[in-house]
DNA sequence: ATTTACCTTGACGCGCACGTCAATGTCCGT
DNA sequence: ACGGACATTGACGTGCGCGTCAAGGTAAAT
C-alpha cells in the first residue's frame, strides 16, 4: 500500500484533489484551463500536483458559485484581484514597488468590500425569505390544527425554531 | 361564454409583466411551458394576461433561482407541492375530502420545512464566508496601514506615540 | 517485463435557461 | 381602414459548466 504522500509532500495528485475537494477531475481541469487555478506544479511525466493552497482555492471557488452563484467569468476576476496576497508575501524591491503593491491591495480591498455588501444583501434577502416562510407554515399548521383528526386529542407537537 | 374583460383590472400583458417582474418575456412564455407557471387566462385574441397571483409566484420563482439557486426543475416540484394553498380555499366538499387535503398540506409543510433548513444552512455558511472577508479586510486594511503613504503627512489615528 | 491503476491531451456532446430571429396575428388610436 | 405597437407560435442558436469518450503516456507493484 503506498502512503499518503509517495514522493511529494503534502501534494495530490488530480485524482485524490478531486475527491478531497468534492469534484470532478475534468472540473479541476477546467478550471485550470480558463484561468480561475493556476497551472499547477507537476511532476516528473507531467502528472499535476496540487499544493495545500490550491486546494483552498477550489474551495473558495465552490463557495463563490455555490453559495452566492457567481459565474467562473466573475470569480476570476475576483480571485485574480485577490491574488496579490500572495505577491504581499515575496519579499519587494525597492521603495517604488511599494506604491504599485499599494495600489494592488487597494483594488483588492475594494472587491473584498463589493463582496461583503453583496453577501450582506444577499442575507438580508434570506432573512426575509426565511421570515416567509415560516409564516407558510404556521399556516399549514393552523390549517392542520383546526382541522384536527376527529379522533385525536390534545397532545399536539411543539413548534421548533 | 365567460366575458373577459377588454381591459382587464389588474391583469397585465406579456409586456409589462415581464418589465415589472425584470424579466424577458421569452422568460414567461418559458415558464409557463416547463409548468412553472399555471397558463394564464388569455384575452380575445390569445394575448396573455397575467394576474398579481402570477406575478407573485414569479417573484417566487426568481427568489429560489437567484437566492437558493435551484433548477427550474427543482422549483417545480417546490411550488407544485405549495400548490395546495390554492386548492384550500376552495370549499370542500365533504369529510372525506379534508384527510385528502391534509395529506397535501403536511406535503406543503414538508417542503416548506426542508426549504427553511436549506435557507437555515445557506445562512451560516455565508455568515462564515463573511467573517472571512472581513478578516480578509482588516489584512489589507493592516498592511496598508503598516506601508502607509511616505510622502503624506501623518495626520490619522496613529499608534502610540 | 508486465500488469494495473492513474494520469495526459484533445474533441465532441449535453442539459439548462433562455436569446433570437421569422412569419404571422391582434389591439388600438386616428 | 390603416398604421404601428404589441402579441403569437415555432424553431434554431448560444453560453456556461462541465460529462464522456478515445487514444494514448506514466507510476508503482508484481
Amino acid at each position: 500500500m503506498a502512503g499518503d504522500g509517495p514522493q511529494p509532500e503534502g501534494y495530490l495528485q488530480i485524482g485524490e484533489a478531486a475527491a478531497r475537494a468534492d469534484v470532478t477531475q475534468r472540473t479541476l481541469r477546467y478550471y485550470e484551463e480558463k484561468g480561475l487555478l493556476r497551472p499547477p506544479t507537476r511532476m516528473e511525466g507531467g502528472f499535476r500536483l496540487y499544493s495545500p493552497d490550491d486546494m483552498e482555492r477550489v474551495r473558495r471557488i465552490k463557495e463563490l458559485r455555490d453559495l452566492l452563484g457567481f459565474s467562473l467569468a466573475d470569480i476570476k476576476e475576483m480571485i485574480e484581484a485577490e491574488d496579490v496576497k500572495e505577491q504581499i508575501r515575496s519579499h519587494w524591491r525597492r521603495d517604488a514597488d511599494i506604491s504599485e503593491k499599494a495600489a494592488e491591495i487597494r483594488r483588492a480591498r475594494e472587491v473584498t468590500l463589493q463582496q461583503i455588501a453583496l453577501v450582506d444583501e444577499k442575507m438580508g434577502r434570506m432573512a426575509e425569505m426565511r421570515r416567509q416562510l415560516d409564516a407558510r407554515r404556521e399556516r399549514y399548521d393552523t390549517w392542520l390544527h383546526a382541522n384536527a383528526p376527529a379522533g385525536a386529542a390534545a397532545g399536539d407537537q411543539a413548534d421548533g425554531a
